[in-house]
This record gives structure tokens, C-alpha cells and sequence, in this order.
DNA sequence: ACTTTAACTTGCAAATTGCAAGTTAAAGCG
DNA sequence: CGCTTTAACTTGCAATTTGCAAGTTAAAGT
């Protein structure tokens, strides 16, 4: 029932930065929609559900509001007409890039094995 | 009941490695194991309790045992005497360096505010 | 032989995830 | 202006996963 929706509903499970950086993002699907917004600037909420993972709405609403939260993403104001409210890496956010591009990168060479289909990027 | 404990009953959401990556990592505390490997060289199941972030042992062998058949950690076997069979990083593993230092240093930067016990650490 | 203990496993309640379907309000249209 | 469409969420609920606590097993110590 109850689920982690804003900065002030994640327990901290020690000092550490690694293990504070996963209780933000230490699941499957923040890092992906980061990943979004840096491929496209900005995203409505229905364009998330455009790719590949398919990302179910319910989710996506909950983690865009954490990542809000804690003001990785932001909400950017339809800047008139359009009910296209879109959202968009705020500093914090685009500061995540390097995490992006190691993990991909050591993908890309660690998994590639187990996983023939992954492509390179970025 | 079913829970994902090796590389074949993953399911890979796409061919992108940024979410192929997370298909293996994206959890509160692979990389916290992984974490504690490089700061201790090896560790044993139980020492791996003694972190502040206090992992079950439930969850623990499950994330020894999928992080053991990705090959990221290995068993090493107790060389003579003790029962004390430690795990370490494999070279997969040890390529995850700079992705825990990148989250790290992240965290350090952007996180402070919403955690100020934070601490700098690697 | 008996006790200790590291390394797991098991049971089960609580929390999270993943579909599918429902709601709401603004935008477009005749 | 009234009707239809649709983006953006919300809700319900079954299926998983997580998190404690307790139990098991076998080798090491005494």
C-alpha cells in the first residue's frame, strides 16, 4: 500500500554514497527513465511509455514523482497550449550522465555474453 | 516464490545496455555487495552482514548466487582448513569500479542535502 | 562425543510490481 | 456551445519480491 513516493519517505540505510545513491536509485526503472531524458531532452508522460521496456504507468507516475522529489527531473510548464506537460532533467539529473555512461559502457562489454542482442550507444 | 538466482531466468527488456545493465544490478543492494567486495578484497557470508546496511541472508545468497552465475563474484575455496569460503570479484566485477565511483561521487554532490550524514568515502 | 558456528534454507507477513481498466479535465471539432 | 478525443494519471488486484525470524546442516574446535 504505502510506497516511496517523495524524498521524505526513503530510510537511509547508512552514510554511505553508494548505498544512499541506490536507495534513490537502486531499482529497474529510474535509471531508464533518466535515460530517456537524455536521449530526448524532454518526454511527456505518455512518450515514456514509447519505449522498448515498456515501463507500466502506474510505476512510471511513482517514479517520476521520487525523482521530482528529490529534483532530479522537473516538470516543465506547457509554455502555452498543449496539455503536453513534459519533463525534463534538472542539473542533478544531467549531472547523472557519467553513472549512465560506465554502467552502459560496462555492459557493453561484460554482458554482451549472456545477452548477444545489446547494442552500443551513447 | 520464484526469484531470479541465475543469468538464464533473467529477462532482458530490451537490447539497450544502460537497461541490460539494471536487468543484472538494478537493486538496493547488488551493488552493495559488490560495494563491500572491493573495499575488503574478499568477504565472507557472514562478514558480509557485519556492513552497516545489515542485508538479509535470504537476500544475500540469492544476490551471491545470481551476481556467482553472471560472473561477477566467484567462491574461492577455502585453501585448506577453516570453512571460511570467501567470495571476490571477478574481472567483470572489478570493471564495476567506475560505476560505484561515478554513483559515489554523485551521491556525494547531489544527495547531501536530502542526507547530510552522508560521507565521502573511495 | 559434544558443542559451536559459518553458511545457508525455509516460512510467512508486508511491501512492491505489473497488468488492465477506470477517471478527469483540457483540447479539438462541427 | 456541446460532443468527442486523449494525455495524464489513479485504482484494483494478482503475482512477485523483500524482510525478519527461526530452522537446518555439516565441518571445526575442545
Amino acid at each position: 500500500m504505502s510506497m516511496v513516493i517523495d524524498a521524505s519517505s526513503i530510510e537511509w540505510r547508512s552514510v554511505c554514497p553508494i548505498a544512499s545513491g541506490l536507495d534513490v536509485l537502486g531499482d529497474k526503472w529510474s535509471l531508464v527513465i533518466v535515460r530517456d531524458l537524455f536521449e530526448h531532452g524532454t518526454r511527456t508522460y505518455s512518450e515514456f511509455g514509447e519505449s522498448p521496456e515498456g515501463i507500466s504507468t502506474n510505476i512510471l507516475a511513482a517514479r517520476l514523482k521520487l525523482l521530482s522529489s528529490i529534483g532530479i527531473v522537473e516538470h516543465v510548464e506547457p509554455d502555452r497550449a498543449s496539455r503536453n506537460n513534459a519533463y525534463q532533467l534538472t542539473s542533478s539529473g544531467l549531472a547523472l550522465r557519467p553513472v549512465l555512461e560506465e554502467l552502459g559502457k560496462w555492459s557493453q562489454t561484460y554482458l554482451k555474453e549472456k545477452h548477444p542482442e545489446i547494442v552500443n550507444i551513447l
